[in-house]
DNA sequence: ACAATTAAAACATCTGATGTTTAAATCATA
DNA sequence: TATGATTTAAACATCAGATGTTTTAATTGT
């Protein structure tokens, strides 16, 4: 499961959360999951108790951070309904890492690569001019990663802190609050180029030593367009194989 | 106070919300002015009943809330502590909503108004082909009511909801959960030019109306651009009024 | 000094009682 | 019969207090 991986990369610890936290994300994943039609009402508070045998607190608390991430609309005296998925705080950490326990929506992630496509050569533009040794260093790091990783997974890891550390550099905190966008356009991605014949890493870390180095040089524009260069390229691989995809995505 | 004002174009029910709302919100408003500094323990719960007067259910719902929102770091055994800005969910409303009761910095309004010009121009682009005849009504109507707007305070509502529509009728649901940096950043620069002697109406309202015309016409290029002018122009007359904006934003 | 033990502080969970709000069902009346 | 007022049941809101678990710091013994 993609979620996991996810977690992972926000740094959430392992350890296993409190129950509280535990029928949010039970309750959350469903709702993502789109077992409830909009505005549907959910199990009042006494049915949550006894399905997930916890106290009447704890739901509640569950209950209250979901309605924190737009999810979930409590009417006293009436019920507690699933809001419509245009008041989802789609852009949270937790509602992102849901939608990756479902499967792959090519309609979704397109919508996540035009994200991407808006933001991350504007951000490689900026972190050229203000990213700071520590951060450049940190770039150069999971470039390193990305070459020598021994599995998908070790690549993809190192992917996504590369972009990470990239919307960081930009010194913007309102894009580093965006780098979930990019982790589960890229989670999707690779469940799809998986299979892939073509080798990613061969086509795409050129592409990321550009970015690198002019973010190193500090030439703006090169960084700029080096980015936006990576992300043409990964449209055009992923539509390749999802040709619904197509219709969507800015061409360059 | 401008946090009422973002509220209302939420939609926010001016009901009186319950008091783990109340509370959450009192302390979210403290956090995101800064009176705590990164790290810092709060009180813990039962100094927190005892200050807000409310039961102890109360106390932990709201700090659930915060900690969904990124605010607030809860360690078991240990106590709860403010987390670091880069970790708060910056695009959550609520947490943009709050910024509205601080005195509004220059360095966070570059960034909200960087965002936009990432995000706008790209959204403006997508609206002209994907915008439903009702999105389009919606973005009429609130050019009109630009036009016919009896106050600042008409006028910035009406501007707002014309960018909402815009970004609405782009057909990406994550584009419309940034709408909240769009009021935030409106909200803030009315609070640079109001006191502004040249008329922000006569000259933003033909470029919006531009705006209207290439989305009409799903001309994707135009409204971009027009998009992209309109932003242009609201920058350098921010930056005339606030010269250190200058640093930041990026040149067309 | 150092390691093991103990104690205190703080969050986590459960239980049950009571209050308020909403919507639906009931009932009285024109 | 239709309508409007009343009642009732369902569901959330709040409070109080008991008990458990975890973490940190203080204590103690060697």
């Amino acid at each position: 499961m993609n979620e996991l991986l996810y977690y992972d990369l926000k740094n959430v610890s392992g350890l296993t959360p409190g129950l509280a936290t535990q029928v949010c994300r039970e309750i959350g994943r469903r709702i993502v999951a789109g077992l409830f039609p909009e505005g549907q009402f959910i199990d009042d508070e006494i049915k949550l108790c006894k399905r997930y045998n916890v106290s009447k607190s704890v739901v509640r608390e569950a209950v209250k951070i979901l309605v924190a991430k737009g999810l979930l609309e409590v009417r006293r005296g009436n019920g507690t309904r699933v809001r419509q998925r245009a008041s989802w705080n789609l852009l949270d950490d937790d509602v992102l890492a849901w939608h990756q326990g479902v499967e792959p929506e090519t309609d979704f992630l397109r919508k996540l690569i035009d994200v991407r496509l808006m933001v991350e050569p504007n951000a490689a533009f900026w972190a050229a001019g203000a990213a700071t040794n520590e951060q450049i260093k940190e770039i150069s790091k999971s470039h390193n990663d990305m070459e020598n990783a021994k599995s998908i997974q070790e690549f993809v890891v190192a992917d996504a802190k590369f972009h990470r550390a990239v919307l960081r550099g930009a010194n913007n905190e309102l894009l580093t609050a965006m780098e979930g966008v990019i982790f589960s356009a890229l989670l999707s991605s690779i469940k799809i180029t998986n299979n892939d014949p073509i080798d990613n890493r061969e086509r795409s870390l050129p592409l990321h030593y550009k970015i690198l180095k002019a973010i190193e040089t500090q030439n703006k524009e090169r960084a700029e367009f080096a980015m936006r260069k990576h992300m043409a390229d990964t449209y055009e691989r992923l539509s390749k194989l999802l040709p619904e995809l197509k219709s969507g995505v800015k061409k360059m």
